[in-house]
DNA sequence: AAAAAACTTTACTTTTTTGTAAACTTTTTG
DNA sequence: CAAAAAGTTTACAAAAAAGTAAAGTTTTTT
């Protein structure tokens, strides 16, 4: 399992975002400069974020790039379904069909159905926590930030 | 997020085994023909799955692959852990500091600890579900497999 | 004991993901 | 209105992951 490039260092410029004041964009050299990589390459995440809503673009002399909401409002879930794919998208069985027309799925599609069970799962988790969460800097463990797992009796 | 290839079809290659009787071991064409890849392919990834402990290799004739342990005694998260990396790993820090000595992390380690608190998540999951839940075919729904999410009041 | 069937290893090709370079367009400020 | 500062796009280079080929080793059965 693995978080992309984009994911981490997208996600990355949303707490930058969230600690910035409203009236004060973040231009593409500061990103590039507080997370250590190139400003075409900040370019290319900030113009996903844009493109997605989730951030504004403030152009000319004084431009930037501003949160298009505040970060109370935005969670995870949101973030990541611009950023990247979910666990379990819908090209999964043509995904892995290879030269099979159909996929094959030894025999039946229950690897298929563990992974949907694991994508709920986890967007169950994702879709509780904002931006604002992230950007307070106090991600607590599980039972002290209003999520519980329980085993069932 | 990502499912890499070796977690999705070293996971197949396990579900396949779990349905296998215990005296009847899969061989290497047998697995590449059932999931549709290459032989050496096939190879690679049992040979994994053999060092971590997890199947043992029959040698000879009447050769193949047989699970070392019950389905039952199996669960995801130890296969997970072979087959790859988790979400949060020892290597985190470094391996986003480029050409910095130490991590950037938007002024201090914020997305660490989100990944390091969503992983025990996942993980606490992956540790519930057995391989003979999967090979059984019906991963139900989380409130219906023993799991519960809850919003704390 | 020899051959067959299976596991095992090393090296290599292909594909995808990452990240950069460079040129271009738009908007604001003096 | 021109220059500066910033966003935007296209194309390309480097690195990692995925997958294959081929040759070698071990064990069992005849």
């Amino acid at each position: 399992m693995k978080i992309t490039a984009l994911e981490e260092y997208g996600l990355r410029c949303m707490v930058l975002l969230a600690r910035q004041r409203d009236d004060d964009p973040l231009t593409l050299p500061e990103f590039a400069t507080r997370e250590g990589f190139s400003i075409p390459y900040a370019g290319k995440l900030l113009m996903i974020l844009k493109r997605s809503g989730l951030v504004k673009a403030v152009r000319g002399r004084k431009g930037g790039y501003v949160l298009a909401q505040s970060p109370e409002e935005i969670t995870l879930k949101e973030i990541f379904e611009v950023l990247g794919k979910p666990v379990f998208s819908a090209g999964y069985c043509g995904r892995y069909a290879r030269e099979h027309e159909v996929c094959i799925h030894s025999g039946d599609c229950t690897v298929k159905n563990i992974w949907q069970t694991f994508d709920e799962f986890i967007e169950s988790y994702l879709e509780q926590v904002t931006l604002a969460d992230l950007a307070s800097g106090d991600i607590s463990p599980l039972e002290e930030n209003g999520l519980k797992l329980q085993q069932k009796a």
